[in-house]
Formats: structure tokens, C-alpha cells, sequence
DNA sequence: CTAGCTTGTTCCATTATGTGGAACTTGGTT
DNA sequence: AACCAAGTTCCACATAATGGAACAAGCTAG
């Protein structure tokens, strides 16, 4: 029934892995464990089958109920992640080249792929630091004020990159936030042309990337390599500078991904 | 219809989304990308109900068919795992003794919490290495056969024990791993009384490590902490050196623990 | 101490959803 | 062309999710 609109329906087909997903995502994202009722608020769902479902969450260890009756992350989605993380393919395949790049420049290197409007770091080389290291596997940032972002988007098709911010806005986090649609146009057919992105402070004040995109041949899948450190120590002339390392390495990991689907006969 | 067996039934009673997880698992902990058959074989699942399965996961993000026609994990559980491992509160508080005792011993520090018979890492701090850092955060490892393992079976009763290892064999890696259940009671025994655990070479030959057990008051949450090192740098006398300073710190982190549940007025 | 709230949990008739045997494609091999 | 194996779709059927409503448990106020 309601075939209804065929414009790009985002909610999906799945049924009720779909509804405990989106619960599971609801809790795991918020910033501190939940309660029933904050959930049962931010959810639109039935108490009776939101309890359910929290139930068989918990039960599954996906979620964990403490003393306080509050929900929290469980422990499986830990083991799940690290296990398919430990086989990435991509991973793997760049993980030499970011610690090649990571010693010509001396500063982070990241690896990140797109996925829907966003970027999920895979991994990442950095100097040793006070700072905790695996704190950015597996975050996510907005594709388009990173520079694996924009590099990864600026190899998208017209249509693709419509259906992706067709009705969202552009969210500015800093006063250089490319946040006019147009703009980002712009600047990513400006990243296809030269082959490498910039972030000049426009996701953190104070933090300045270069970056490439990595790609098949088909362009099926996408995503980035960059060189990030602080604005006081990489200015105009040291982004440019790197430039021609970050493309490199990105293109040979998109090189060596082909070799690897295989060249067929 | 047939309640049966009352036995601690391990079978879930999570329905769609306990099959679901069961599917996902199957595919996350291979150690390769799976084929829809070689998953049917393995799922005992009928076809069609297994097909519709993996195609919701996919929808969902939570595996990828690549352009081979075979299951690969996806990217969302990552980002899942990522945003909860960001704030653990577990992690939060121990981070600084971790580094205190990585500090104190130049050797590795692990942090890891007991789910079922199973250590999860949640963190490590290590020296620089060519090895790469995240790689043991998420992992898991029996408990039986590693220092936190023991230290945290050391602290449960008897009947849990004896659920957890009911009908399962010990299984051996190395010819000191213990595989006998009652050299494992007498092993928790003595680690109970003198409060930290040893791993001369049972899980991994080369690997030594000295752990202590973690928990809140009431023994409901049970972890630990190691400090691990080869063995030809770790011999019996270091092990023995080292085991005050990881049982003051492991005793750091459970008060700490007990003063954020908050002394109950 | 009771009345009145809020929060969490359980019940159960209803029906939407997942199930799975079987039939149907698709692509490769002899 | 005939065959086989791998993947995909169909649809009558029954299991499993749904959600309104009633129930318990904890608080706070009167």
C-alpha cells in the first residue's frame, strides 16, 4: 500500500533490525547513558515496544543496563567493530603508505572513507602524544568541511552529490566553512582538477589539512588519505608543499586496490 | 510450547534480532569475506530467510556485499563502537594509572573487562612500536589463559564459575596453558589470596604478563589490568617486582569506580 | 500516612512481519 | 544445447512484533 513517494525515501526497508537499530544508534551516540523515559521521548515508539526492544538490545549485549536503570553501550558492538576493523582490506593495504607519509611530513596522517555525507576515520599515524591514540578510529566528521571529504565528494557525480545534501544544510563549524551549496561546488570541481583538498581551519579553529582522494577505477568506492597538524606550524606555503606527497600516496593505494580487484583477463 | 529444558539455556529469546546478530557475528568474525552460500552452510538458516536477513544488514550499514558477491563487515558498527569506547567511563578513569603504570614498567598496560568467558580489551598504552596501536582494543581473548582473565574469574562465586565453564573444555594454546578445571580452581584460589594473576606464556609462548582484578564493592562488575612483556625481558623475578604495582593500581581503580557510584547517603 | 504524581514493567488480543519450501533466474561448464 | 551451481524472488502460513491499557514501585507533597 502508499507506494507513495519514489524521491529518494531515506528510511528503510528493514523491518524491525531497522527500529532496534535505530534505537541501538540513539543510545550509542548520545553524549551520556540514558534513561527509559529520555529515550522513550527521542524514539517515537510505544513504551510497551520500546521496552521490548531494549530488552533484546541488553540481551544481546549490544546494551548495557546499569544499577541506575540508565542504558548504556554494551561490549559486543566493541568486539564486532574491532574484529572488522582488524581485516579491512583498505586498512591494511594503506596502512604502510600513511607511515611513509607520516615520516616525510611528521605530522598525523589520517585514512577515512565516505559514507552517506560523512567520513569514518579508519586509521591513523601520528607522533607519539599525550593524546589518546585510537581516539579517532572510527570517528565520524562531515564531509564537507574536512579534506578527505572534499576530496573523496569532489569524485562523486553531480547526481550522487544532490542526493547526498539534497535537503540538508551545510553546517558551519568555523568562520571558513564552506557552507553555501555553490561554493562547495566550486571548490570540488577545483579538487578535481588540481587532485588534492585543503582544510584551512574550516572543521577546527587551529587545525589545517591537505589531502587526496582514493578511488577504484569505477569510482565505486571512495575515500581519502591527509596530512593534518596545526595552523602555527603548517601555513600556506607547507600545505602546498605536501600537496604532491599526500597525491602520490593516494594514488598509489587507488593503484594498488585495482591490482587487487584484479585486472581482468 | 516446550519451556524444556530450564538449564541455563544459552539460546537467546531475542527473536528477528537475535538471528540477525547471529548472521552478523558469523560474517564480522571471519577471517575472510563470505559468499552467500558459504554463510547458508554455516547459519543453518533456510535460504530465502537468510538472503532477506543479510540484505537488511546491509541496508543497515552493518555489512557490505562487495562487486564479488561476497559479505564483508560494514562501516557502521565502527562508528557505533567508536562513539561508546569514546565514553566509557571505565576507560576514562583508568587512562591515567594505565599510563602511570606503563610509566613504572615500560612495558605494555592493558585494560580489559570480562563478558562471558571472554576478556575484552578496552585499552592499552604501549611503547612506541612498529606494531599498530588500536590493534588490541576491542580484541578478545579466553579467560582462562591470560592474566586479567584469571584475576577477574578470581573474583566470582563458585556457581557463576561453574556456569560460565559448565559444559566447555578448557581449551590449551600452549603447553602451560591450564585446561584442567580443578588446576584452574586451585590457580584463582591462590590468586584470590595473594591478589594478582601471572600468564607465564599461557595464552601466547613468549608472552608474560602479572594482572590484577577490578571490580566495584558489590564484585557486580569484574575487569582488570596488566602489564605484559616478552619473555626474555620479563623473567619470574619481574613478574614478582611488578605485581604490588599493578595491584595498587588496579586497587586505585576500583575505589575510584566506587566513588563515582557514589557513597549512598 | 495517604493521595497524586512520575517512571518502569507486564499482559494479551490483534495483526503485521518474518518464515521457508519451491520455483525461477543467471552464468558458467561440458 | 543441456546441465549444474550460485543467487534471487514468490507467496501461503505461522510466528513474533505491536501497542493500548492495566499494574507495580518510588517520590513528593499535602
Amino acid at each position: 500500500m502508499a507506494e507513495g513517494d519514489e524521491t529518494e525515501v531515506r528510511a528503510a526497508n528493514t523491518g524491525t533490525l531497522g527500529k532496534a537499530m535505530a534505537v541501538l544508534e540513539l543510545v550509542a551516540l548520545a553524549d551520556r547513558p540514558l534513561r527509559f523515559t529520555e529515550i522513550l521521548a527521542r524514539a517515537g515508539q510505544p513504551r510497551a515496544t520500546l521496552h521490548r526492544q531494549l530488552g533484546h538490545l541488553v540481551e544481546e549485549g549490544l546494551l548495557e543496563l546499569n544499577a541506575d536503570l540508565c542504558y548504556e553501550p554494551g561490549l559486543r558492538m566493541l568486539k564486532l567493530a574491532s574484529a572488522s576493523w582488524a581485516r579491512s582490506d583498505l586498512r591494511r593495504l594503506a596502512a604502510p603508505h600513511l607511515q611513509a607519509l607520516h615520516e616525510l611530513t611528521g605530522e598525523t596522517v589520517h585514512l577515512g572513507v565516505l559514507r552517506d555525507a560523512e567520513i569514518i576515520y579508519l586509521d591513523k599515524v601520528e607522533s607519539r602524544q599525550a593524546v589518546r591514540m585510537a581516539s579517532q578510529v572510527g570517528k565520524t566528521s562531515p564531509a564537507h568541511c574536512t579534506g578527505v571529504g572534499k576530496a573523496a565528494l569532489s569524485l562523486l557525480s553531480a547526481e550522487r552529490l544532490h542526493r547526498l545534501f539534497g535537503g540538508v544544510e551545510l553546517l558551519g563549524f568555523t568562520p571558513t566553512t564552506i557552507t553555501a551549496r555553490d561554493a562547495l561546488e566550486a571548490e570540488l570541481a577545483l579538487i578535481r582538477e588540481v587532485g588534492h583538498a585543503f582544510d584551512r581551519e574550516e572543521h577546527e579553529a587551529g587545525i589545517r589539512c591537505v589531502a587526496a582522494a582514493i578511488s577504484d577505477q569505477q569510482k565505486t568506492f571512495v575515500g581519502g588519505i591527509s596530512v593534518t597538524g596545526p595552523a602555527y606550524r603548517v601555513g600556506e606555503d607547507v600545505l602546498q608543499a605536501w600537496a604532491p606527497l599526500v597525491r602520490n600516496a593516494a594514488a598509489a593505494i587507488s593503484e594498488e586496490i585495482a591490482v587487487r580487484l584484479g585486472p581482468r583477463p
